[in-house]
DNA sequence: TCAGTGACTCCCC
DNA sequence: CGGGGAGCCACTG
């Protein structure tokens, strides 16, 4: 644990700095951090530090905009972290990934070297 | 070094 | 809406 490979450093301070009320889909981190098709990754890195680590670990979301740690046992949690940040869930389970969603500033963007078109292409809310 | 793993995602039924 | 299956790829032992 605690290995030190780039992405996994960009993942962690990613997650950082999602605000409270907001979230990120594990593929957009994974696209933000650099690598697009390893949203897998990222979950992985969660589970094994999120709490360790003190990160906003509620935050992050399957694509659908679900809990995708209830097979671990952690939904309920997740849920009740999400609900206190004033986060409401539909009648699905699901929230609302456009009206949710973080867009990150421009600053954090260039911090990040990714470019607005590629935010576009993989934030909803522009 | 390398096969195994999985808090993912997309597609199809 | 639900379930199955096939890709994916950094990380792990």
């Amino acid at each position: 644990m605690g290995g030190e490979g780039a992405f996994r450093k960009k993942v962690l301070r990613i997650i950082s700095r999602i605000p409270r009320g907001k979230v990120l889909t594990y593929g957009q981190v994974a696209t933000l951090a650099g690598v697009p098709r390893a949203a897998r990754i990222v979950g992985g890195i969660l589970y094994q530090e999120g709490i360790e680590k003190k990160l906003p670990w509620q935050r992050v979301l399957n694509a659908r905009g679900g809990l995708s740690t209830y097979r671990v046992g952690m939904g309920e949690a997740q849920r009740r972290l999400l609900e206190a940040e004033g986060v409401a869930f539909n009648p699905g389970g699901f929230l609302d990934l456009k009206k949710y969603q973080w867009i990150p500033s421009e600053g954090e963007l260039k911090k990040w070297k990714i470019s607005e078109e590629t935010a576009y292409g993989i934030l909803e809310n522009w």
